[in-house]
DNA sequence: TTGGCTAATATGTCTAGACATAATTCAAGT
DNA sequence: ACTTGAATTATGTCTAGACATATTAGCCAA
């Protein structure tokens, strides 16, 4: 290795070996350029992939230091359902359960920053995976960000037609535990009152809110990252 | 706004406006360079950052194209306990409620990548927000990465005491929704079986495997992502 | 002591040019 | 037809130097 990412691999292993402790003014770049004999843009390279990554903390004038409290990130990389089921090996499939134009719930306008009492298209769709459920998503689509006619969700599930069709822009994901609905455990085959793991996104596209969506996955799912 | 960032926003906004769909190739970052009149290199920092960011693709000579299927990449940060808490506006306190070396049953070495039987220092910490049971800590510690003396966990916790004097090299972190078992239940003050949101992370340092921890959440809590 | 101005300084970014590297294309040889 | 290898080309990275910007330390005045 060498260039940037061997400057980036020997500052880190400084800190690691606590050569630079929690806290430490680490050397400026043009001593560390010197040190390492590249330039400095190769140096603030390495250093900017440090402090992206939160092992450092920047500041103009005052200088590198090593962070004190490391924060720990982790990158979760949320795919299509159908990917994540089709990289466990196994077969996909979804049926749509419902697909209605409904007056949203309160909770869910405001989450999206409708107003009250909006009608918004209800889907609820359930995942399978190799025949068995997967997960039961419960979604509320703003009707604004369909074209007319509107796709067949039958067909190209909700999910993948909005990626595809839609840009977005931001949303937040949410992760909690909670008892299995009697519909829950109705249509994805558990007792009532079982433990699943629940997703809950909000997203936003160019043009507004574009939907809530609501996972509940199959007992014993997990989700993992890595860090 | 200016410089590479203006690049980078004028670069998303064609990509969100569908000037440049799905799949598409872009122009090269020398016709890109020219267009905005900055260097080559400053359209690389601006592609660069768009590709980290999962929007496109980019392989050499091939050029760069639109991400298919973009990923939503969400990214936590995971804090200490303690700060979690303070930051929700709650005073913290935490009560070590056991601590023991004990041969670590199968999985959880199994995990760590340790023998069978190793003994493991086995830590349970309940960590309080407000006076109420916040998290349900149940720890196995490998023992070779604790000093002489050991550290009195009953008074700094184990968390923290990790986090300022391990460096953590890489782990992994799950969620997974559970129902509480006899045990959670009476220290947390819950119903048996209620469901609980569980984040189970292993962590492994330079000199090996440290800890594999099992955080279980009291109910209600939600675990919140950006992207 | 306090408040605010100024100068010093480390990081942030940019430029222009160069070479490195990987992937593709296409021609040549088997 | 198939394989091999060379030319091509877009991205990846580096350099040296420059200016921009934020922040701090120190100074001076109220």
């Amino acid at each position: 290795m060498q260039g940037w990412e061997a400057v980036r691999a020997e500052v880190l292993r400084r800190i690691r070996a606590r050569d630079w402790p929690p806290g430490a003014l680490i050397p400026g770049e043009e001593a560390l350029a010197e040190e390492f004999g590249v330039a400095r843009a190769t140096v603030n390279r390495a250093l900017t992939a440090l402090a992206e990554a939160g092992v450092i903390e920047r500041k103009k004038r005052a200088g590198t230091r090593v962070a004190e409290l490391p924060v720990r990130r982790a990158r979760l990389e949320i795919p299509v359902i159908r990917l994540d089921v089709v990289g466990r090996g196994l077969p996909y499939d979804f049926k749509l359960l419902a697909d209605r134009l409904a007056p949203a719930p309160v909770p869910v306008t405001a989450r999206l920053g409708l107003p009250e009492g909006q009608p918004l298209r209800h889907l609820e769709t359930l995942h399978l995976a190799g025949g068995r459920p997967f997960v039961l998503e419960t979604r509320w689509l703003n009707p604004a960000v369909l074209p007319v006619p509107v796709p067949d969700f039958a067909r190209v599930s909700v999910n993948e037609w909005l990626v595809t069709h839609v840009s977005l822009v931001s949303g937040d994901i949410a992760f909690l535990a909670e008892p299995a609905s009697p519909r829950e455990a109705e249509v994805m085959g558990v007792a009532p009152g079982t433990a699943l793991l629940v997703a809950e996104r909000t997203t936003h596209g160019t043009a507004g809110p574009v939907t809530l969506v609501r996972l509940a996955h199959a007992p014993g799912h997990r989700v993992t990252m890595t860090f």
